[in-house]
DNA sequence: TCGAAACTGTGACAATCGTCGAACTATGAG
DNA sequence: CTCATAGTTCGACGATTGTCACAGTTTCGA
């Protein structure tokens, strides 16, 4: 693929607000770096977010799908994280 | 608007191929400082993309919209800058 | 003043998207 | 084993999108 279309299609999954609110949180826990059971489980963002757990699901997927993010489950959980690759990519287009 | 929406309209503005093109034709012309009658007529993308002048008419016209760039005609042609707001602004979120 | 060039506006259309409810699977606690 | 919790899958739905053809407008050169 293109960089180009892997550029939009990184956009494209940042262009709902959803999907860029739960990218935005996740990278807040990076920084913060609370590795210990740090990780985003699904059910903070359908209490914050106001959608149903379905939809979030989804959300997640297309993350995943555009390599932003990585979802790992571990136990009842799916633990996700910054996908550090892709954050240098989109980095590159605003110099 | 709050951040996040403006992030997410500045990213859905960019989620297609053909408006990330413009865009970034745009950017390296930018760096490229030529200023004299650069920036890009409509025409040229009408070329280069194989779409026709209505709908870069309209992909213009979203990129406006997102303030991601500034068009401001110039006699016969359109012509289009960077805004470096917004870029600074879509910068933010990738640390 | 006429005509071509460079856009813009409109209305249409299929394709994709965001969300939901209902039903499902997987995991761990008791 | 049974139950609650966490997440997924499926099918549906209205809403939005990207593109086009056609017709309009603005500007400049001949």
């Amino acid at each position: 693929m293109k960089d180009v279309d892997r550029l939009a299609k990184i956009f494209r999954a940042l262009s709902n607000p959803n999907r860029l609110k739960i990218y935005s949180e996740l990278l807040k826990s990076d920084q913060a770096k609370l590795d210990v059971g740090c990780g985003c489980p699904i059910t903070d963002a359908v209490r914050s977010l106001k959608i149903g757990s379905p939809t979030v699901s989804h959300h997640v997927k297309e993350l995943v799908n555009a390599e932003l993010i990585i979802a790992e489950r571990q136990g009842k959980f799916l633990v996700c994280r910054i996908n550090p690759r892709t954050q240098d990519l989109a980095r590159t287009l605003f110099g």
